[in-house]
DNA sequence: AACTCGGGGCA
DNA sequence: TGCCCAGAGTT
């Protein structure tokens, strides 16, 4: 496994990548980026992004969503795919905001994950980005950018992904580390053809020293 | 741990 | 056409 060290390196050549590297799903307050975050599960934030501008004009606070024509929240989210769930989560979740948090955003990880269609990833996006508490979120991007640098074992799970990171990472770097790596994962290190041949961090990759030899 | 939801983007 | 996407919920 890479060590604390090299992965403290690692995340600082990553950020040299991507100086600005932030959220980069649109959101003006922490009840619009729960929604927005919960809305992005299996979908591209380019996707989400299309969509979410229009459905906050129309629908800007959770006693909104709440009053809104389910059918109608539907027909404005179809386009990210599972839109059906998401749609009765967004209207379940506003009701639970407003009946068990006073209609505000609640900034603890126990009560953001009991909101419908908010899990582990999504609360952890939350607490660091609207209220700057330390989380790590590990979403496809993290995972895959930690496996193949081996930051962690290949069958490691999502909270052990998150769990190695805090240990290898200063706690006041943990959010901008997350966001380094989405970045670095989503226009570098992509799924299915990671620019291996002009990786600043390659002389620590250990899975593109065996994709570069597979090649040949 | 494995499975399902899902339309759109991209090769 | 086939594979995958800033995951969550259920079994």
């Amino acid at each position: 496994m890479l060590s604390k060290e090299k992965t403290l390196e690692v995340v600082n050549i990553m950020a040299e990548m991507f100086p600005e590297a932030e959220c980069e799903l649109t959101h003006r307050n922490p009840f619009e980026l729960v929604i927005a975050v919960a809305l992005s599960a299996q979908a591209t934030d380019v996707s989400v992004n299309k969509v979410t501008p229009a459905l906050f004009e129309k629908y800007p606070t959770p006693e909104a969503f709440v009053q809104a024509p389910l059918e109608d929240i539907m027909n404005m989210i179809k386009t990210i795919g599972l839109y059906r769930n998401k749609a009765k989560n967004i209207k379940a979740c506003c009701q639970m905001l407003i009946e068990d948090f006073g209609g505000e955003v609640p900034q603890t990880r126990e009560e953001l994950v009991k909101l419908p269609g908010v899990g582990r990833k999504t609360a952890n996006v939350v607490l660091g980005d609207a209220f700057n508490v330390p989380a790590i979120a590990v979403d496809t991007h993290v995972e895959r950018v930690s496996k193949r640098l081996r930051i962690v074992k290949q069958k490691a799970t999502v909270l052990e992904v998150e769990e190695a990171l805090m240990k290898k990472i200063p706690k006041d770097m943990w959010v901008k580390t997350h966001h380094r790596m989405i970045f670095f994962g989503r226009y570098h290190c992509i799924a299915r053809q990671p620019k291996c041949e002009t990786c600043p961090v390659f002389d620590y990759c250990q899975e593109g020293k065996s994709r570069l030899l597979k090649q040949k």
